[in-house]
Formats: C-alpha cells, structure tokens, sequence
RNA sequence: GAUUCAGUAGCUCAGCUGGUAGAGCACAUCCCUUUUAAGGAUGGGGUCCUGGGUUCGAAUCCCAGCUGAAUCACCA
C-alpha cells in the first residue's frame, strides 16, 4: 500500500473512477448527449393537466442524493438551476441486472459527478417537479469532492464564504454558491443594455490597440512590455481615448469599444490592475449633449436590468430615473463648504484648503488644489446620481476650453454613490492647443510627476487634419456593475480578479532522491513528511530525528517497509 | 505603505484563565418503498498556516514570517 497525499475523499472517488472502467463505464465518454430542455424550463413551463414534458432529456452535475432502498432522489444542477430526479432501481434497470442502480448510481456516483438522465417530468406527492428517469448516463466523474452548499426557503447553509477561496477557485464559487452565475449574467447583460442603445443610434463598436507604443489618454502608470522583432518597449494601454479620437478623424461619425485597460496601480476593493472601460465618441456634439445621453444610458440600463430604476446600494436607495442633478465643481464646492472660489489664485486655494483641513503639498496647482477640495468635501456626499461639471483647465488636458471661461473645460463626471462612474468632455480638437497642453504634462512629468501624460505627435498629427466637434465619455464598466447588483467589492464582479500567486511548493522527482542514495519506497514517505526536495533533506543535521520520523511513519501507517539502519539515514544527509 | 482582525477535518465553525483535538454537513459500512437543509445506527478522517521562543506541557501565551480581509493612506 503506496502512501499518499491524496485526502481519504479523494481517494474514494479515484477508486471509484477506476470501478466504473472495470466495469465498462467510461466515466470521460467522449459522444454528444443530447440535452432537450433545461431545468428552468421544466420548472417554469410544466403543467400537470397538459402532461407537457412527457420525454426530456437533461443534463449536469449531480448536486444530491437521497437513497431509500430501491428508489432515490436526487438533485441535477444545469446552468439554469436544479431540478429533483426520482429515480427507481426497477426503471432504470429493467432486466435482471440491477448494476446500474446498486452499484453505480448508490456507490459510485458522488456529488459533483456529471450524469445525463432522459425520463419524463411529473410531480411528488411533496409538489415538487421532478424528473422520473428512465436512463441515467455518467457523462464525466468528478475527482475532487466539491463543498456542499444548501438551501432552503431562501436561506444558505454552509455557504462557502472565504474570499480566497471564491475568488482563486471561482470556477467552484460558481458552481456551489446560489446567485453567483446569476450575477455574472447580469454583468453581461449590462454590457449588451448598452451594446444595444449605441447600436439603435447607429455607432460603431470598434477594436484598437491594446499594446501601445505610448500609452495615452489617461493619467496613470502603465506596465511595460517589450515587442522581441521590433525591439522596443510596448505598453499596455491604460485608456483608449486616442485611438478612438483618431477614428473620429477618419470619418466616423460615432464609435465605441468595451475595453480593457491597464494600471499598474494599487489593489483594493475597488481597483484591479486590469478593468473595463466603455468608451464612446460622438461626432457633431458637446457635453450637454453627452449628459443627455449618458442618463439615457444609464437609466436604460436599471430598467433593462432590473425593471425599475430606484436601486438599493449598500445603505443607501438610488434613483436612477431621468434627469440627473447638474452642479458646476465651483458650484459644488460653494454649496458644500461655503466658499466661493471662483476667479481665486493659488495662493488663496492653499489658504482655503488649509481652512478646511484639506491635506496639500507644494507641488500641487491650482486645477490639483480644487480637485482636492472636491474630493475631499463634495464627492462622498454625492449618493443620488450628479453631473459634475466644468473641471479646472489643469486637470484636463485632453478636453476643450469652456466656452465662456478658459480657465475651465467642458467635462462632466457623473457621480453616483460618493463614487465618479463616468467621465465625458467636449473632446479638445484644437491641434495646437493639444500640442501645448502636451508640453504642460511634460513639466508635471519632469517636476516629478509620474503619472503625467506623454506626448502622442501621432495624435497631434492626426488632429492637425481635422476633427470635427466631437464628444467622449468612459464609464467604469466594473464600478457600473458593482452599483447595479449592489457588490461592494471589484472583486465580486470580475471573474479572475487579479491575487497574488498561490505559493507552491517545489517538490523534486523521485530520481533526485534516489541519485543521493536514497531508497525508492521511501521516497513518497519523505515527501508526505515535509521533506519535498532533496535539499531540505540534506538541510538536515540530525540524522536521529529522520530516522525515528520515517521508523514512526512507517509503522503507524503500516506500510510494511524494512526500516533502514540509524547509519543509512545518516548516509542520506551527508 | 500603516493599523486591526483572521487562518483548526473536504466545507461551515466551536475549542475559556495553557493539560489527551470537537460538532454539523460531506465521506464509508449497515438498515430503510417517495425524501425536502438531514430517515436511522456505526465508523474513518487533522502539518490546529509556517518557523522560532516561553513552559514539565502550546491550537491556546510571545516574536518573526506567509496568505487573506477590514479601515486608513496613495491612486484616473
């Protein structure tokens, strides 16, 4: 008997994996099966008096089992939901050899196991729809036994809750945890709500590029990655606002991409160092025009979702109905703090800020301060969705002038919840302008400033040509998730958040150990007591201590092996 | 990056002021003709995150580390 690593579960199933291949079952069968209907469908659709569902045939993981002699109950998990199965040994074994039933279905099928059944659907003496099957087939074994989670009138049992492991084995979080599928549907349905909407105004969606020679658009840092051929640093894009300009240019009057983008940033509960950004550039419009459309946008998207537009999120109760409250930033800050800052220099902000004991350094300017002030006295009070609008020209570099006061530019962030979600600006076409605001973020850069943009000349160039008046938004399209399905972490709205990488421990083959001298059936032993390389045997300076572990382990697990000798263990050391 | 909390069976968790490692579910064996989170009985299963220290004795106390979470800081 071969020790092992593998937990007693584990080896049941691996045994019965093995079962049913003596018995001629391939438990991995390669054919189609035929699904005709899913659970959801039974359930929503069956109806008694029609006998409707007289010959289904479905398919999934078997979730339960509840043996009572010669009949059963079980429980088949599809992607829509579960449904119960009635399963009586004499239908699905209706000549003499009963196999099937006693010895495949009762022993050596397990939670999480793959089977298909065909039957016909009727209803318990308890109510509830079930399947009486007639055929039940294994369709692929499951070797590693899956946490049970249950439910009962709404209420889980036993859920698993631990984050870590939601989120490094999500594809269990799926399967075992009610509503997780659900959520991640709704994910999608949000993006298709939106899809739709651009779509019926006849925009584009559009693929630009991912690796990027300068990553523009945005102020962040970026990674780095180096192209072999051409040999040179490529960066993965941290935004995709010039690309998408640049189709502008070209003669679209409208496009759009999902995107994701990259940000070599801090991780928390709302940053991920990979996330999704819609963007959307209009031809022929402003930001007052991009407002309107953004709570079309956003209101669609509640209804679509939800069928109504007044959302609990957290602690509080959002209205996501037409039209948003719109306030300018000096408007905002005047209503929240008091103080009129409009036409004040930076001397006079830095007074203000440290009235108000706002945190500010000696590098920032004037646009920096008042994004501080708002940041720090406006922005978490902002729970129903807000139009923030008019930014400082600082803050801005990508965004046209105000039309009535260059000290400002037309962008507008929509916030909802005390959070920014969206972003949208009278896109700046002025290619000189551009040029020079460029250069200011090339100050910032050489003052320090990490995160300032580079200067993109293509764009510039492409600008040079000629773009109409164009209007841009981005929308988180995490964040945007996590408001409308109430998730208060990225993490619970992305598949795979980023984690750091689950340590593994280096384990030598068995060739090392025997090239040192060491016998092959003591191998395994070793590597189950801890030692899983052969340095960390060598590491060892008391061959005593080895010796007795390995005699102890030997005899306790009854493994029959002949113990070596005190001076062998000693050999093995040295 | 700072502070706090957590890590015990496959899963959810208990384990007090240090004294033989526990429950439920899951798993195994047996009994049972339709159950509803779970029919009944019996049983197996543990690197108490890792490494040090204190102690006659550590899951428990101390130090360091690993991993995660929360709060804060930073951050288009």
């Amino acid at each position: 008997m071969a020790p092992t690593q593998l937990s007693e579960q584990e080896q049941i199933r691996r045994k019965s994996l093995e079962e049913l291949r003596k018995m001629g079952i391939d438990p991995y069968p390669a054919a189609m099966f035929p699904v005709n209907v899913s659970s959801k469908e039974i359930k929503e659709e069956f109806d008694e008096s029609k006998n409707n569902f007289g010959s289904v045939v479905v398919a999934g993981r078997l979730m339960s089992q509840r043996i009572m002699g010669k009949a059963s109950f079980a429980e088949l998990q599809d992607e829509s939901g579960r449904i119960q199965l009635y399963i009586a040994r004499d239908e699905i074994c209706p000549g003499d050899d009963k196999e099937l039933y006693n010895t495949v279905f009762k022993k050596l099928l397990d939670i999480g196991d793959f089977i298909g059944v065909k039957g016909f659907v009727f209803r318990t003496q308890m109510g509830e729809i079930s399947i009486h099957v007639k055929e039940l087939v294994v369709l692929a074994k499951s070797i590693r036994p899956l946490p049970v989670v249950k439910e009962k009138d709404g209420k889980v049992y036993d859920a698993v809750t631990d984050p870590e492991f939601r989120y490094r084995q999500r594809y269990v979080d799926l399967v075992i945890n009610p509503g997780v599928r659900e959520l991640f549907k709704k994910r999608s349905q949000i993006i298709t709500s939106m899809r739709e909407l651009f779509n019926s105004n006849g925009y584009l969606e559009v693929e630009t590029p991912i690796l990027q020679p300068i990553p523009g658009g945005a102020a962040a840092r970026p990674f780095i990655t180096h192209h072999n051929t051409l040999d040179i640093p490529l960066y993965l894009r941290i935004a995709n606002e010039l690309y998408l300009k640049r189709l502008i240019v070209g003669g679209y009057d409208g496009v759009y991409e999902f995107a994701k983008d990259f940000r070599n940033e801090g991780m928390d509960r709302t940053h991920n160092p990979e996330f999704t950004v819609m963007e959307i550039y209009v031809a022929y419009k402003d930001y007052n025009w991009m407002m309107d459309f953004t709570e079309q946008m956003i209101e669609k998207v509640a209804l679509d979702l939800h069928g109504k537009t007044k959302l609990t999120v957290g602690a509080n109760e959002i209205e996501f109905a037409r039209p948003y409250k719109r306030m300018t930033m000096i408007g905002a800050i005047k209503e929240y703090t008091g103080i009129d800052i409009s036409g004040m220099d930076e001397g006079q902000l830095r007074n203000v800020c440290k009235e108000l004991n706002v945190e500010v350094d000696e590098t920032m300017g004037k646009g920096k301060l008042i994004d501080e002030l708002f940041g720090e006295k406006v922005e978490d009070s902002l729970i129903q969705p807000t139009f923030i609008m008019d930014y400082p020209v600082e803050m801005s570099p990508l965004c046209k002038k105000h039309r009535n006061n260059p000290e400002l530019t037309e962008r507008f962030e929509l916030i909802v919840n005390g959070k920014e979600l969206c972003n949208a600006y009278s896109e700046l076409n002025d290619p000189i302008d551009q040029l020079e605001r460029f250069q200011e973020q090339l100050k910032l850069s050489e003052k320090g400033d990490d995160e300032a943009m580079f200067i993109d000349l293509d764009f510039v160039r492409a600008l040079e040509y000629g773009m109409p008046p164009t209007s841009g938004m981005g929308i988180g399209i995490d964040r945007l998730t996590m408001l409308m399905t109430n998730q208060s972490g990225i993490q619970d709205v992305l598949f795979f958040p980023q984690m750091r990488p689950e340590k593994r421990e280096k384990t030598d083959s068995p060739e090392k150990y025997t090239e040192a001298g060491i016998p092959i059936e003591w191998v395994e032993v070793l590597q189950v007591l801890g030692y899983k390389t052969i340095e960390s045997v060598k590491a060892l300076e008391k061959p005593g201590k080895l010796h007795q572990e390995i005699c102890g382990y030997n005899k306790k697990n009854a493994l029959g092996l002949q113990n070596p000798s005190q001076e062998d263990v000693a050999k093995w050391i040295s």
